[in-house]
DNA sequence: GAAAAACTGTACCGGCGGTACAGGAGGGGC
DNA sequence: GCCCCTCCTGTACCGCCGGTACAGTTTTTC
């Protein structure tokens, strides 16, 4: 019980870091079993098949994704009251945590899924909408409150605002990888921290009214 | 000569469409060969292996790409004058292009070369990288003209905000096809629309003044 | 110490990427 | 009318990989 349970993390571990730098199609069972230093009969213990083995993967990684998430945000929330000044905080604390990443982002499963939908079965397909759906409910609900203090400059839909966060996110990945510079992520989410920043704070002008 | 290019650019369309729906490794050369209706060693008189293939597929991507750029762009210079005007116009045009694609984007080939790393030569990922400096570096010259005419209302490096074109293009790409809203990635535009208007445009409390 | 969990070993299948090589159809130039 | 070049087809073969099957063994846990 126990000692599968940590045999099964040692592969997830040894399969993300493949999958991220392959591709689910790129990355043989073999060579997992290779690196993790078991069998081919004892990999196919703990997953029945391929598909097995990307379903547990994304779902730990979704799990893992939304915990630092909810840490980084309820950190920003605890240290300012301000919803639109704790928000800030946040993407600040977000860009810092990203760019202390040696190597850079590793990538993002939900962005491999997504570029190998037709390979999955449907259940994976949804598991990974709905990681986005989750995306856009969390940023929703901090641009709710925001909202009921501020008063957007420029009208905006508070679902596009909330994946707004997301789409940077992903496209700052992207960038950041094909680029080889892994800073250009931490720089885009406070590109998008200034958007934010111009869309609720009242300018200069109002103020001095 | 006439007849090998248009089998050349059959194998090209099938593996393109193949490719951003599973992925490289996803993608058989077999089920290539069926679908074009080509043997396997004609397969190979076009392209000598799958290296050579993502190489060629990659490298009219992104020609294609660049067009499709040149031409709103290019369009938008000609309707409009002024140069945020006329980017903001390029940008609205852009996104009605993208909603005007009926089952959505179908992804990007540089995003999923970036996930795929691993699997290519140098040469390839050089591309890569040199595609995506392409789009900094034209959406860098569009800023600079428009910054020898505006101010920012809030300090921001011109390469940032060049790549955050590019990161809400590819991360809305990622939205899109993740949650099977095809309207997702040209809403995205028009957010990142609004970010550069606001960012450019002088306040109304300003005009008054 | 027994039962259950967590594997190992072996053998096998079919599909796929890739190689090798021989040969043929069709068109353009001489 | 022949030749050569491009553009393929056909056949045979190799080794890797995903996956199956299943019997046997070790390790953990209670």
């Amino acid at each position: 019980m126990r000692k599968g349970e940590e045999t099964r993390t040692r592969i997830l571990d040894v399969a993300e870091a493949a999958v991220l730098q392959k591709g689910f199609g790129g990355t043989s069972i073999e060579e997992l079993i290779a690196e993790t230093g078991i069998t081919k009969s004892g990999f196919f213990y703990h997953f029945k098949d391929k598909n097995e083995l990307a379903k547990a993967l994304l779902n730990r990684y979704i799990e893992n994704d939304e915990r630092i998430y909810d840490e980084i945000f309820s950190r920003a929330r605890d240290l300012v009251d301000d919803p639109l000044q704790s928000f800030l905080l946040g993407l600040k604390l977000l860009s810092e945590l990203l760019s202390d990443l040696p190597n850079g982002h590793p990538g993002c499963l939900v962005a491999t899924v997504c570029y190998y939908e037709r390979l999955f079965d449907r259940e994976i397909r949804e598991t990974n909408r709905n990681a986005v759906l989750a995306w856009r409910h969390r940023f929703r609900g901090m641009f709710e409150e925001i909202m009921a203090v501020y008063t957007p400059r420029e009208p905006v839909h508070i679902d596009q605002l909330a994946d707004m966060v997301s789409a940077v996110l992903e496209g700052g990945i992207v960038l950041s990888k094909a680029l080889k510079e892994p800073n250009t992520l931490a720089e885009q989410i406070l590109m998008l921290r200034t958007f934010v920043k111009l869309l609720f704070q009242p300018s200069v002008e109002v103020l001095r009214a």
